[in-house]
DNA sequence: ATGATGCCTGACCGATCGGTCAGCCCTGAC
DNA sequence: GTCAGGGCTGACCGATCGGTCAGGCATCAT
């Protein structure tokens, strides 16, 4: 029941449902039932709110690539990548969905930065071998599953038909279509 | 040299670039040379400006929906569609990232829940013959493409020594890549 | 009892937000 | 000449923004 984490995870929501600039500390104070003094207690400030929701995230994003990036291309086994890649997106959807998206309008703030140059240096990292569709898959990859969820969660309230998706369902999917995305057809799926 | 046609091209950029809510009628004043009054005298309101930005290519974006559910989807010739698909999302790529990235923040904007219907009905018709998968294959498609024709100007910016794509470049690897996620295995490509 | 510390608050600040309004300037019709 | 109307403007409005500050209220060690 820690104040101050409450207030992360839901400054990390919103930050990513409404846009970082379109949230005020007073609603994420009347989310968390504080006042917005309180919020400011607990950080100094808004831009700094925002790094420590986002923070972890891009931390372990950044191990992840300084991994990839010591073993090399030609070592990487591209369908175990992909397994906890997805497993990555998952959990941290929100963080990817902020500094994905609203990435160009938050250049200022050194963590979206840092994101930004570690999405560039995965996509150049894909790219290397062959042509800068490589670098497109990747991307696309990225922000599509950025987008399907985060934003598909509006989905189901717009086509209120669909069928909601099972998270083991999403899962699966995502690792089906990032594996024909990443993985050569030269190499056994 | 119309002011108006200018302050919609320049809202466009800023509201795609920096975000709705964080883009002021005052710097769109300044980036188009007039004061924030005159704004206000071509457009009523902020949110009226933003629907003559993005309203002419959802109304485009209707249309290709509305003849695509007519035809049905055993009609659809899907390497013609995606092709032309592609050149919709070149030319209208801002308009594309707005109502796809901010479109949870703006839903009580109508030109902006018109938009997000219609990607659901996209959507909905990719996967009605098969799976939820198919379904969530166009919406990566589409928020990946949104994500690489418009954020990609900043990547390289970040990674400076990443080759500029040229356009027919990003044309033919866009159509490359949609093909292989929305072009069924068995039909010949 | 007293003081220190952590958590929280309302009052307040200057700046900026979207929007209103009265009026200026120019051009073209009569 | 004068009137109408389009384009544009500065002054101004209430509301909200992020942020500061002094102080209230517990809890706990001394």
């Amino acid at each position: 029941m820690s104040s101050s984490a409450d207030l992360r995870r839901i400054a990390l929501a919103e930050f990513s449902r409404a846009g970082y600039s379109a949230t005020s500390l007073q609603r994420i104070a009347e989310l968390a039932g504080l006042s917005k003094s309180s919020v400011l207690y607990h950080y100094a400030s808004k831009e700094a709110l925002l790094e420590a929701a986002i923070g972890p995230a891009i931390d372990r994003l950044e191990g992840l690539v300084d991994g990839l990036l010591e073993r090399g291309l030609e070592a990487l086994d591209r369908r175990a990548f992909i397994v906890d890649f997805v497993d990555f997106l998952l959990e941290h959807r929100n963080e990817l969905h902020i500094f994905i998206n609203q990435g160009r309008a938050l250049v200022d703030v050194p963590v979206v930065r840092r994101a930004n140059r570690l999405v560039a240096r995965l996509a150049e990292f894909f790219g290397e071998a062959a042509s800068v569709q490589d670098s497109m898959r990747f991307g696309m990859a990225l922000a599509g599953s950025a987008y399907m969820l985060t934003v598909a969660e509006t989905f189901d309230e717009v086509a209120a038909t669909r069928t909601v998706l099972q998270p083991d369902e999403t899962r699966d999917a995502l690792v089906a279509i990032m594996t024909e995305l990443l993985v050569p057809a030269s190499v056994p799926r």
